[in-house]
DNA sequence: CAGGAAATAATTTGATCATATTCTGCGGCC
DNA sequence: GGCCGCAGAATATGATCAAATTATTTCCTG
């Protein structure tokens, strides 16, 4: 009744509570097909439930998590044909921001991305599978920033959360040993303002992920 | 507080809600720039505040709203930045589900396809501003849904949110007199099964559509 | 004394919570 | 095996509190 702000720097709960949800769908907190209730969120994060219905609808929306048509919430399970679709999607999408960022990239740009992408491959080599999500997608994300097309973003964002969940299982059974990173050849694109260069390495790099996924569902 | 079910056949009322509002963004209730307020709506749909709270953060998720940093909700106002995204995200996604809906489309889906063009030039004969917004919608979402690709059927849907209020200002300003129908070229290539012609088909739909919407931002 | 700007008061709106009601699913019973 | 009641979870409402916008007042300046 007093504290809704001490949780997160003047955010409101519900913002706070779906930050705090997309992480756990992003890096692997909550598995595909996990069923997610209001009232366990409710008593995990101690806070009322109108703001975790209110995150729960956003990320239902984004398709972060499915409404089971009865009133049950779970997170998704992809079949072959969503995988299909999530890919097309992402080779439509992602190669464009990668072209992009291309046009807009500066050095200093160029050099975060490769911090970022020195810490991924420090995740790999310790075998940090969390850590390989979190760069990985901080990679990504600090792309699509330079690219400056922020509906592309919000719509790739999307997709990201949708197979969120399946790549950390993929991740999971297959260890970091051997995820190969197509990372450098976008850099050098990227440094080098070769925008179509760049596309063609992030579809390379889309296809080589969303394979990795429909690979693990052989089992 | 009994007749939760009395509005619309056994829905939820944020989900009744939900659909409204679309409706409302879509068909051009709401114009760009305009404010939504909760306590409005409330009063407006005779509704609990619970119930619109969901229906808003989603609206809001899909880039059908906009959340104004202050506590304020608004219909999106396009610049030329965003309209050229939404084109370049239209043509990326829409002519892979003509493409899909070509290889999958029956005689009925082509005949059910047909009947809504029929609807929609005679919104246009009548001049019904409305009926061409409602019977073009018609036509793109019985395409997608012959597609049968679930995931980039709702990436579009939420782009046609984005756009939605804008585009009825154009057709408010401009009338449906000079309203080309480029759907003809795209039933003639799902009827003969061209998958490639139906895209390109598409293409130039969107493209054209856009086209409008950014020409009339010079103003 | 008039006009305007800053500060303050009031109203409106948003955010959260606690509670009542309804629905779904399950287990026992016929 | 089907039906009924019960527990648990979700939905919806209204109340309460906080924040922001708007309106008003007051004070200072020309």
């Amino acid at each position: 009744m007093v504290n809704r702000r001490a949780d997160s720097a003047g955010l409101p709960t519900h913002e706070v509570v779906y930050r705090r949800l997309r992480e756990m769908i992003l890096f692997g907190e909550l598995a595909p097909g996990q069923p997610v209730t209001i009232q366990g969120l409710v008593e995990r994060l101690e806070v009322g439930m109108t703001p975790v219905r209110e995150a729960l609808r956003r990320l239902i929306a984004e398709g972060a998590l499915v409404f089971q048509g009865n009133r049950r919430i779970t997170v998704p399970v992809l079949d072959a044909a969503a995988v299909e679709e999530l890919t097309l999607a992402r080779v439509a999408l992602e190669p464009q921001l990668a072209r992009r960022a291309a046009q807009r990239c500066g050095s200093e740009g160029v050099a975060r991305l490769r911090a970022t992408d020195a810490r991924l491959d420090a995740a790999i080599g310790k075998g940090d599978v969390t850590g390989y999500l979190v760069e990985n997608h901080q990679f990504h994300t600090e792309l699509n920033e330079i690219a400056g097309a922020p509906i592309l973003t919000d719509l790739v964002e999307g997709l990201w959360l949708r197979f969120g969940p399946s790549l950390r299982v993929v991740c999971g059974q297959f260890g970091t040993r051997n995820l190969p990173d197509l990372h450098k050849a976008i850099l050098d694109a990227l440094e080098v303002g070769n925008a179509e260069a760049a596309a063609e390495a992030m579809e390379q790099d889309v296809r080589q992920g969303m394979e990795q996924i429909a690979a693990a569902l052989e089992s």
